[in-house]
DNA sequence: CTGGAACCGGAGGGGTACCTCCGCTACAGT
DNA sequence: ACTGTAGCGGAGGTACCCCTCCGGTTCCAG
């Protein structure tokens, strides 16, 4: 609530230089970093990241001097993608309208193991990201209590962390993750 | 079921030297690494494992040649004691006796991230473990169902990941741990 | 007490990752 | 086309980690 939805893109530090070559070589660097992350968790090697990318060692240095910076880069956008998420859903009805974009969120969270850990840690730009997605999704749940769908003896935050923790673990199939997803929901709205 | 319920420990490779200085040394590298893998993860560094005992590096590859031995020695214990958890909350009553194991499983994965990285990988002594904690834990599901207090259309292993998920991930503090976990054990309970 | 088996520590070779630095390249404004 | 400069690549120094090997040490059975 005290924070605007979409400030995310702007806080991070890396911009997108002008020159034309090294336009190219942010976004090689941004691809591959978001795939090595999704690979091997926030300490992916960063000499792998260039060499994916293409790049060398030290134009990945330039553009993103840490590799915090890197991470952030990356993980801002899919913020901002998740929160413009929750604004298109604004027409469904409430229960389904929270149910969609925690599905969407959930589908976000399977792959981005990275992203659970950076979540554990204190930082800046992840509090943003946190207020940026509470500003975004908050108001789902809160018309869904008000509707009489979900029970309102939680938060938002509470939500989140339940949906993250199911689906960033290990199921056999996505079946399986979408039948415990489920369940979980299911407590969520029944109010006792 | 196709397990008998506590083979793990006689599974593993490493077996405690007859030596006193040696049986030392075992025990304090197995402390140690203990130490080592709740806080970095699976892939603690060896060498500050065997610092941390104050032994020699060469002391710990004898003991455990490779890390997977170190790795599972540590945890076959733990589970061998949740095993034995189940098996004492035998005569309460069977929605308490479940949540009651639950809560102590939830308990024991939230320091254990090392167990949670290794739940995602395939491995032979793990699944024995898992097959240990079903083979302990499914009857606790299992007679909660049959009394009606369960909802049928879940098996033990989806209720294991869906705890799992939720514990092994960061909260403000214990107390929203609890209660989110208990709005996902709402969603098993009621049928509908 | 004593001999030898069991055990110890850590040096060292090979590998990988981090990050800096600087001579070269290619873009963009005139 | 020309030129100044922003941007490029990667060699190389440092640090850490893995794992092996062996000369020295400690235990304990007789």
């Amino acid at each position: 609530m005290t924070a605007t939805p979409f400030p995310v893109g702007e806080i991070v530090a890396a911009r997108r230089p002008h020159r034309k070559d090294a336009a190219r070589n942010y976004d090689a660097l941004l691809d591959a970093a978001r795939e090595a992350f999704a690979e091997h968790g926030a300490d992916a090697s960063l000499e792998d990241i260039a060499r994916r990318a293409g790049v060398g060692i030290g134009t990945l240095y330039r553009n993103f001097p840490t590799r915090r910076d890197l991470f952030e880069s990356v993980y801002a956008d899919d913020v901002n993608a998740l929160c413009r998420a929750a604004v298109e859903l604004a027409d469904r009805e409430p229960w389904e309208a929270l149910t969609a974009w925690l599905n969407r969120f959930s589908g976000y969270m399977v792959t981005k193991r990275a992203v659970r850990e950076a979540l554990d840690g204190e930082s800046d730009i992840f509090q943003s990201c946190r207020d940026s997605m509470f500003a975004a999704g908050g108001p789902l749940l809160e018309r869904a209590q008000r509707a009489g769908a979900a029970r309102t003896d939680m938060d938002f935050g509470d939500l989140v962390r339940m949906v993250a923790g199911i689906t960033a673990t290990a199921f056999e199939d996505d079946a399986q993750r979408d039948r415990v997803l489920a369940i979980a929901l299911d407590g969520v709205r029944t109010p006792r």
